[in-house]
RNA sequence: UGGGGCGUCGCCAAGUUGGUUAAGGCACGGGAUUUUGAUUCCCGCAUGCGCAGGUUCGAAUCCUGCCGCCCCAGCCA
């Protein structure tokens, strides 16, 4: 476990999300009420064929969210269903991210503990008239489901008796067809005007060994048939999903219905006790809800990956990647994440949150958890003039503006400091409230000072600042009352641990890298300014950080010890996010 | 007349068994506090709910007709 800072664990525990009251919360609550159920049941069903990213965190945290609120339990499913696309190692980051998110699962489960359920519920279909096997290939197949306004036509092969079917479909089983050759389709409706009642696949031939069940099957159930099952299996009450799936609903209450595991244990009781499965099927409602899309970002897996695979960023856990182990490497914490979902709402309209929106998220949380250090990031010196060569002082610092628990701690201050390039400026703007040639400005936490002389190379750069200290505004004195426009940070030069600073921007430099309606690919919005490497000066108590500690940069911006390459000898830090700066937008607009 | 879904302030989002002045958050504008131009705190911010009609004492909520946007034709999920 990274160190947290203080108040890091009060704000790692649920948010709590009393008044909310979106409609898929109402519905919770009134099933609960009328006694439609005793308890609640959820689950989040990954396909493990990539890593988790920001869209994933709405899912996690309604499906293991509402069921922690109302008392009830979520499993995690790996949806593992199309053997060759999916990978372990992505289970493993799932599992990871999940946890990271602050949510634990009931049972883990895979799809394919079911694979022996499923299969004897296509038997039972099969029996009941209800599916058949069909030797059309993909492409006849395609032909024969129709278009969007023309209806389908029968497959030849539909009217087969019962026993053929049973026949065929354990000769797939066994082997005996080349992958493709047939398939299990539902008998519902070619004529159906939802394009998932035209006689769907149930299972599909595929040779491939599977990372769960190795070469065991030879044949792999449709998500379709697969997930509705899966749900009833588990006992689901309310399976979350997202709008897209919408129109599979009818689908999804017919392979319900129609197998009805609850009243049939012979096909799932003896596969459970096996296993060591304890679980009561039962019927599960879906529930679909409008995806997170934020803007200036993309969560298309596939490009994601291209991302990664073209080497456009440094690997998955890049932080300018919205994947969540991108986020967490930036900086971003769960509880952010978590205020994000909560602040978004659920509902059932499409809709693109502004980045903006996830920024303040992040911003409020780090507030109230960051410890606050300094650091100067782009060095210029300045000389205290009145100060004795040699001059060498310890200052106490609190770590925390508003919460006293967050303590103290020692800053060294020298004669020579480093300040910020741009809090001095020879010809300042309008507005202005920082170092000027012959004017004042607060050191943080040691007193005013006064720009007596500028310094400059031959080619005219300031390099350096002569002030004097006024002894009577020192921190602490009545003197330090007085009023000074404005108050800068710096670092000691002495005592400053030089390291290495990533700042980081989004990645797209458009509100909408994906629309590619001005004819742009989406790879051409890439900030090329997106990651920004300099090195700078932290006081020695930033340095001697712990990998993922996050702290406040004063005045700059929240930053997180890197958790892989971070050293307290060679320090690494990145941007998370800056600070809000009215300054700055006003001086920008 | 293919099916399904959605249209409330710049961005989200309550409200939808019709009933006083259309919640809340974010953003934004103004002010106060501040040894972070941060934080915090006040104040302001939709005579109008996609459009047009209609019913009614009364409609975002009911009716009719339009308009717009999203999803579906994988042996992917």
């Amino acid at each position: 476990m990274p160190i947290e800072t203080p108040a890091a664990d009060s704000a790692a525990t649920a948010a709590p999300a009393e008044g909310q009251r979106d409609f898929v919360r109402q519905i919770v609550r009134d099933d609960l009420a009328s006694g439609k159920h005793r308890a609640i049941r959820t689950r989040f069903p990954p396909e493990p064929n990539g890593y988790l990213h920001i869209g994933h965190a709405k899912a996690i945290c309604l499906d293991f969210g509402i069921a922690r609120e109302f008392g009830g339990w979520c499993n995690l499913r790996l949806d593992d269903t199309n053997p060759g696309k999916e990978d372990p190692e992505f289970v493993e980051g799932i599992k990871d991210d999940v946890r990271w998110l602050g949510y634990d699962w009931h049972d883990l489960r895979h799809a394919s503990d079911y694979f022996e359920v499923l299969y004897r519920s296509a038997l039972k279909l099969i029996g009941d008239g209800k599916a058949y096997v069909d030797d059309l290939s993909a492409d006849e197949l395609r032909d024969y489901r129709g278009t969007l306004t023309e209806p389908g036509r029968n497959s030849p092969y539909r009217e087969r008796t019962v026993a053929e079917n049973l026949d065929l479909f354990q000769r797939m089983r066994a082997g005996e067809f080349a992958d493709g050759s047939k398939t299990l389709r539902a008998k519902i409706d070619m004529a159906a005007g939802n394009m998932n009642l035209r006689d769907p696949a149930l299972y599909r031939i595929r040779k491939v060994a599977h990372q769960n069940t190795g070469d065991a099957w030879p044949i792999y159930p449709m998500y379709d048939f697969a997930h509705a099952l899966s749900d009833a299996m588990e006992g689901i009450t309310h399976s979350l999903c997202t709008l897209e799936f919408e129109d599979h609903r009818p689908l999804y209450d017919w392979c319900v219905d129609n197998v009805d595991l609850p009243a049939h244990p012979e096909l799932w009781q003896s596969v459970v006790e096996q296993a060591g499965i304890r679980t009561i099927p039962a019927k599960p409602r879906q529930i679909e809800f409008s995806r997170l899309n934020l803007s200036y970002a993309i969560t298309s897996k596939r490009k994601l990956a291209q991302l990664v695979n073209e080497g456009l960023v440094d690997g998955w856990d890049d932080p300018r990647m919205n994947t969540l182990r991108g986020l967490r490497r930036r900086g971003f914490t769960p509880a952010g994440i978590r205020l994000l979902i909560e602040r978004v709402g659920v509902s059932k309209q499409n809709s693109v949150i502004d980045y903006a929106v996830f920024e303040g998220c992040i911003r409020e949380d780090l507030d109230a958890t960051a410890a606050r250090r300094m650091a100067v990031l782009d060095p210029l010196k300045l000389v205290i003039a009145n100060l004795p060569e040699g001059h060498e002082e310890t200052l106490v610092f609190a770590n925390h503006p508003k919460d006293e628990g967050f303590g103290t701690r020692e800053v060294p201050l020298a004669r020579e400091v480093w300040i910020e390039r741009e809090d001095f400026a020879e010809v300042p703007p309008k507005g202005f409230k920082r170092l000027v040639p012959g004017g004042e400005v607060r050191l943080r936490g040691v007193g005013i000072v006064k720009c007596e002389e500028v310094e400059k190379d031959a080619e005219g750069n300031v390099v350096a600042l002569r002030c004097t200290l006024d002894p009577d505004s020192r921190h602490g004195l009545p003197g330090a009352d007085r009023k000074v426009k404005g108050t800068i940070h710096w670092v000691s030069a002495r005592h400053g641990v030089a390291a290495e600073v990533r700042l980081y921007d989004r990645l797209f430099n458009v509100a909408a890298p994906d629309d590619e309606s001005d004819g742009k690919s989406w790879l051409e919005h890439i900030n090329p300014e997106a990651k920004r490497v300099v090195h700078g000066w932290l006081e020695p108590a930033a340095a001697a950080v712990e990998p993922e500690q996050r702290f406040q940069f004063e005045r700059l911006g929240y930053f997180v010890a890197d958790r892989v390459e971070h050293r307290a000898d060679a320090p690494v830090f990145n941007r998370t996010v800056t600070l809000r700066d009215t300054w700055a937008r006003q001086a920008g607009a």
